[in-house]
RNA sequence: GUGGCCGUAGCUCAGAUGGUAGAGUCCCGGAUUGUGAUUCCGGUUGUCGCGGGUUCGAAUCCCGUCGGCCACCCCA
């Protein structure tokens, strides 16, 4: 046991019981950012170290400590990624689709970062990434947050609450910085460890911390929204008056301030206290800066990134996630043979039946081992070929799961049988249940 | 990176004060040789996470290490 080689701390491995859901919530996702008309983006999991030190910013702690980093063969730093807006970017950039252009795209898959492993969060982890770029006006901001609104009901969850938060221009947000760490500096003793170093680091983190003993000194400090320029305002009144309009409600948190250098102006986090401490399932915002710091000509964008792990243990906490993709049918063998016609038969159905699971049994055995099979499958009808069967040219049909006797079909009426059980069957991403057959 | 709890068959777990392991489940076979899920009978399953120490003797005590869970931190 001990030379057993294990997955890698804080890489799970997806289970075949788990990638049901997988499969269900990610095309309830798919279909919901087609609907806004966004476009699927696909990208390395790996980049130039380089690309997240200028984007994520060089004092965050995903920079300094949390970077799967290593040399290539040819001495180039590579990172695997800890997010997935960089990347976004960088291929935007590089191929042209941002110049002069407005682009909605959308990407998921695996992000990497070293940090303690706890619930909903491990070292990897999957998003998915929603980015809309050469929009700078507050509709871009709404629909986005429409999106997951919309992605949250068809998901059947209603336990999320919305916060957002103006960090305003790059420069409203400099001046309002050197107010706020001017403030804190006079109160550097009732400061704790962490705060007096978050003073050079990142100030407006530490209006979030959760240590009440500084609650009081927090409370008494120069609001962010006071010191909002004057289009930053603007902004932030018309998202919200947008949000009002389409029915979304949400709370102004003037301590929300994202924990990646490159955000300005809207940030927003949907939040659910049924989580433990991880509470945040989708985060995001504006980040006009990006494009041109990474070598674009100046262009405007914002986006948001779920975190899909969060998402489905949430979902679990609600219920009713979709499970396994049982076969409809069972294929039993047993007589001489039986295996020659069974092999014909179950790919003559699935030339007839394009939809249709059946899974053929293997392995020999007598009836009753074969049967018992066919019920652990979770199958709703075995198919019998025994001996009585082949002498009549026929297959047995069984139900497996409700009242019924069994009966003899010939080839043609089994296929017409099976089709009018597949019609009525939901697809399998809508059925939590196996489809029933009259 | 810091702290708390935990690590015994594939899975869920029992093993008071140290005497080298058990239950349920699962899986396989059988109960009139063509019929599952229920019932009954039988069977397989482990270097007790790993390494070291104390001891005549350690799953049990001590140290280290790896891993899991939860919280801090951070974030999706």
């Amino acid at each position: 046991m001990s030379r057993q080689i294990r997955s890698i701390r804080g890489m799970h491995d997806i289970l075949p019981e788990q990638s049901g859901a997988w499969q269900w919530l990610e095309a309830r996702v798919r279909d919901t950012l087609a609907a806004y008309g966004y476009q699927e983006i696909r990208l390395p999991i790996l980049e130039q170290t380089e690309l997240f030190a200028r984007s994520i910013g060089e004092v965050t702690d995903i920079v300094e400590k949390e970077m799967y980093t290593f040399e290539d063969r040819n001495g180039d730093s590579l990172t695997l990624r800890p997010e997935g807006t960089a990347g976004c970017v960088r291929a935007g950039v590089e191929h042209g689709l941002l110049h002069n252009q407005q682009q909605r795209l959308w990407y998921a898959g695996p992000m990497f970062r070293h940090e303690r492993p706890q619930k909903g969060r491990y070292r990897q982890f999957h998003q998915v990434g929603v980015e809309a770029f050469g929009l700078e006006g507050p509709d871009i901001d709404a629909e986005l947050i429409l999106v997951t609104a919309r992605l949250w009901r068809r998901l059947g969850l209603d336990n999320l609450r919305l916060e957002i938060n103006s960090l305003g221009s790059p420069e409203a947000r400099a001046s309002y910085r050197q107010l706020l760490v001017d403030y804190l500096s006079g109160h550097a003793e009732a400061l704790d460890e962490e705060a007096r170093q978050r003073l050079h680091t990142n100030p407006l983190r530490i209006l979030d911390s959760k240590n009440p003993a500084l609650r009081e000194i927090i409370a008494g400090a120069p609001s962010l929204l006071d010191h909002l320029d004057q289009a930053s305002r603007e902004h932030f009144q018309q998202l919200q008056a947008l949000l009002r309009a389409a029915g979304v409600e949400f709370t102004v948190n003037p301590r929300l301030v994202r924990g990646l250098d490159y955000y300005c102006r809207t940030v927003f986090e949907w939040i659910t206290e049924d989580l433990g401490a991880q509470g945040t399932v989708c985060a995001g915002g504006r980040y006009d800066g990006l494009v041109a710091q990474l070598g674009g000509r100046p262009t405007p964008a914002a986006g948001f990134a779920m975190g899909v792990e969060r998402l489905l243990s949430l979902l679990e906490t609600r219920g009713g996630l979709p499970g396994l993709h049982p076969p409809h049918v069972y294929l039993v063998m047993a007589a001489e043979g039986a295996l020659e016609t069974g092999v014909q038969l179950a790919e003559a159905l699935r030339d007839a039946l394009p939809g249709l699971r059946l899974q053929m049994h293997c392995g020999g055995g007598g009836f009753k081992a074969q049967l018992r099979r066919a019920d652990r499958s979770g199958a709703d009808w075995a198919l019998i070929l025994g001996e009585s069967e082949l002498a009549a040219g026929g297959v047995g049909l069984k139900p497996l799961r409700q009242a019924g006797e069994q009966e003899t079909l010939q080839r043609d009426a089994l296929v017409a049988r099976l089709a009018r059980c597949l019609e009525i069957s939901p697809s399998p991403h809508d059925a939590k249940e196996s489809p029933v057959c009259p």
